[in-house]
DNA sequence: TTGAAAGCGATACCAG
DNA sequence: CTGGTATCGCTTTCAA
């Protein structure tokens, strides 16, 4: 253990209890002088079978006093099925909107009595990532981000999962899609400035790796929006670092440029800081707005333009899985579920 | 489904193949003309058997072309115990600090062959939680936050977990401590300005429920700070709301307060661009100091001092993880991981 | 109303 | 080298 860890002296444990093995529903019956079927029938509430209940209570009461905790790898074994609705645990720090949208989602569906739970997927790619949930045998899978192709939904499919559904930038064959289309996003800002008179528009990408999916739609957004126009995009690469804005804003007045869109509100307050330090006007002599419709945004001065995102709500998300998971056969629906719309405010 | 999603029609599908049921590794054998027994050799390489080259091959065929996965279930109630670390989702949004932790965890778990799994807890509290996470008999349980009681520990603990490991404020009996004591955060804060002359001190607490236990611990380390000095502590709850911000800041010089402490940058920033805007000088009459060392304190001017955060490394909580696995009848050990240091800028 | 027993899928022992 | 077979913990007929 390292520097920061401190061992702290602890008085010595009181001899634990015999760590006697995991107790079984077996163990159950044989305290309370039942079988195993009976344990079963009470414990799960069976309605289809009648127990006296002198004999429901000696069974709760031997459960309890063992401590006893059915064995769901069993339960589901048996069974055939469960009801774990499975999703990658994301790779990067994810914003406030997208924690939101995942905690609203894991409440609808534990309201539809799904147990949620995210796979730490780590240097896991693709369809070998599809195996290893696939393992686990999901009655739904959920999988935001690009990086499951047509193989892996079928290894899914094939393993049971009764649905599969994507949240990214396009289908994929065999899948439910969430489409979100972060073009939409590029698109309403790049619209937003041109319609402001500006006509030589930056475009910061950041430079962090995992961001691509975000940030090349967006940037393309941007380009189709002005395609066509005699305005042009300039790509501005850009790492979330003090110093590469401050030499982001060193060459700005070389670059020409009269406004900049900045993938999101983090980017855009960042790059906006280098370019007053650096006594360029915004929004006088450049424009900026972001995305994602943070706080933060409305806490500068002047008060952060940005475009404000829409997620689909988790309530509808979990509706779709329960609707698949009862009809799996039904034809897979792509719904696009990204709203972008400007929220104009100082900066540009 | 609502307004947001717009259905796009879909070419018919081409008739899906035969839905034939999950192969299992039965299948895989009889496929390749062997036994179940010979298939689990070859797909798990078991060294303690020697099986010739063409059969390997068969089975490894055979495999693929049914897309056979092996069941996880069967695996581990076979194998008593599985390699499954399990920690709860947070629900509440969680910070950049907290994701960085969580994904190095991850990864140096997922190094040393455990599978990580966040289980989305909802309205479950405490050692109904518990009993929970132990249905699915995790070799090791990470508990974030209080909420965890000896109860909870043992019921893990009869349910096979070899390792539960708390991270919190204070220790649980039974399981080991990552100790995240938040009153040094305060203390830091508090300690620092006193001694750049502050007297009567706010301490700035969120109304967001779900922060009190970090919130209320970094206040108790401001008063601890300054017991026994002539400086006063005031209380200011304030809900994350530019409004909410705004009303406090317009009572601000009735409350006569030289100093806030405004329990991490977030609010630190939402309260200081109020104070700005009712013409408080920060900080000639007011310093504000905040917590956590976002980019964001280093982008807003003046600079926002701020505290420091150090979380213990993922790879060492892996470590321990490993080790408490590997030799489950240690005493618990406890150890002090959260270091705090003052970053000092111009906002104090 | 309760009990005996089959079987879910994978593995590891012991024979052949 | 390979094939039966018992086993893990639980649910669910079928009998008693």
């Amino acid at each position: 253990m390292p520097y920061v860890m401190v061992q702290i002296p602890k008085t010595p444990a009181p001899s634990p209890p015999a760590p006697r093995s995991v107790p079984t529903s077996a163990d159950v019956a044989r305290l309370a002088g039942v079988s195993r079927a009976t344990v079963s029938y009470v414990l799960n509430n069976t309605s289809a079978v009648r127990i006296s209940e002198p004999t429901r209570r000696r069974v709760h009461e031997a459960a309890k006093e063992l401590g006893y905790v059915p064995h769901a790898a069993a339960r589901s074994l048996r069974a055939g099925h469960s009801r774990m609705v499975l999703m990658p645990a994301p790779s990067i720090p994810v914003g406030p909107l997208y924690s939101r949208f995942i905690n609203e989602l894991q409440w609808a569906l534990s309201r539809l009595d799904y147990t949620v739970v995210q796979y730490g997927t780590v240097g896991l790619h693709g369809d070998e990532a599809a195996r290893a949930w696939a393992e686990l045998r999901p009655v739904a899978v959920l999988v935001p981000g690009s990086g499951l192709g047509p193989q892996g939904v079928a290894v899914l499919k094939r393993s049971g999962a009764r649905a599969v559904v994507t949240l990214g930038p396009k289908s994929v064959e065999g899948a439910h899609a969430l489409l979100m289309n972060h073009e939409k996003v590029g698109h309403c800002a790049g619209a937003h400035l041109y319609a402001r008179g500006r006509r030589r528009i930056g475009v910061v990408v950041p430079e962090e790796s995992g961001l691509e999916f975000f940030s090349l739609p967006r940037l393309e957004g941007v380009r189709r929006a002005l395609r066509g126009t005699d305005a042009t995009v300039t790509e501005l690469p850009l790492a979330y670092e003090e110093e590469a804005a401050a030499r982001l804003a060193a060459r700005w007045r070389a670059l020409g440029l009269d406004a900049v869109f900045a993938y999101n509100d983090e980017y855009a307050m960042l790059l906006m800081r280098a370019l007053q330090d650096q006594g360029v006007a915004v929004p006088e002599d450049t424009a900026v707005i972001g995305a994602d419709d943070l706080m933060l945004g409305r806490l500068l001065r002047p008060r952060l333009s940005t475009v404000h995102i829409e997620l689909p709500s988790g309530r509808d998300l979990a509706e779709l899985v329960d609707r698949t998971v009862h009809n799996p056969a039904a034809a897979p629906e792509t719904h696009k579920v990204l709203g972008a719309t400007v929220v104009h405010r100082d900066s540009s």
